[in-house]
DNA sequence: CAGTATATGGTACGACTGTTTCAACAATGG
DNA sequence: CCATTGTTGAAACAGTCGTACCATATACTG
């Protein structure tokens, strides 16, 4: 008895919000605009989300769900050295295709530094984006226990990465790529 | 003829503003409870510095003063070998009394990827921080004009900052610096 | 003293925010 | 048909935001 309800809505509205939000930002996001570019109303947001709160969440999540999918289908798993796996993950995470992926890798963490209280899963909110790829470098590691070299190559790629996107100089960040795998072959 | 103009408060608000900024983030930056914990009104920081774009691009400008200062202090400007300086560089940046300033930096950055165009001056308001820095390890190059080994130096350090600041994982991430230097050496 | 400049408090405006309330509509089951 | 349940629009609420306006207090010069 009464009307079914539409749970397709609801995701197929996350999908856009995530777009949304990915283009757009964190930072501003206010509702009204937001349910304007959606096609849609604040008031449905709120209804099928319960709070922005929640609804930040979900994005969030839905964008590290991407972001695991893509990595996985254009990684070659376990393939080639570590070498060859390095320089595939850094041409693939800084492509311009994955730059509003980045974007919001920084944002959130940046956001979280200076408001940990809205960010209760923050460990898995941010280090998971990047876990996924450190767990790739595993292997190089000197000892099965040793944690140092795959955080030291995520460092490279994460600080080089800050350096692509605030000076957008990619000859440049490249080679400085090339000189570490130089380095890492002793 | 007339009062005379009181420069001196100007300037002792902006260094109060500047710590406010420094311990509770750009990010919900508002004027009304700022101007409360100065001991002052929003009237006052309008009549002050004109707009609040204005007294943020001040308190970004002060921040960046201070630690300029702060690491010119600190550092041992050209002595000892470069790994020494990186060392002492690490040792220095990621203390917890830079905390504040890492997250700023952070902060900047990651509204600068998402609202570029709020900061006209965004070469300076980010890369300065670190260029600073960078310097320091223009002698590291292996030709005069090599900007690819101060490249990686710099990612190094804000990727193991980005890590630690995420983590709180301070062991791990010095080993990681550690590992580094094992490579520059050769 | 008057005149003139800066300094400051109080208040309100208009635009925004997330959220709620109330009413109406749509689709299904009995 | 009717009752029930999910869905949706319009409007309003209470709050915050940056900022502007107006009056007044303060301190100096002539």
């Amino acid at each position: 008895m009464g009307r079914p309800p539409d749970p397709a809505r609801r995701e197929a509205t996350l999908a856009r919000a995530t777009d949304y939000v990915l283009a757009h930002g964190l930072a501003g996001l206010s509702l009204r605009p937001l349910a304007a570019a959606l096609g849609t109303s604040p008031r449905m947001l709120l209804y099928d989300f319960g709070s922005k709160q929640e609804l930040v969440s979900s994005v969030l999540a839905e964008a590290r769900r991407r972001g695991a999918t893509r990595l996985a289908e254009n990684l070659p798993s376990e393939a080639g050295s570590p070498e060859e796996r390095l320089r595939g993950i850094w041409a693939w995470i800084s492509a311009p295709e994955r730059a509003p992926y980045v974007r919001l890798i920084f944002e959130v963490h940046a956001d979280g530094l200076a408001h940990p209280e809205n960010y209760p899963d923050r460990a898995e909110a941010i280090t998971n984006w990047f876990d996924t790829l450190g767990a790739t470098f595993r292997d190089i590691a000197t000892t099965p226990d040793d944690t140092v070299t795959p955080t030291l190559v995520m460092a490279v790629i994460r600080g080089l990465l800050f350096d692509l996107t605030t000076t957008g100089d990619r000859h440049r960040t490249d080679r400085a790529l090339d000189r570490f795998c130089e380095l890492l072959r002793y």
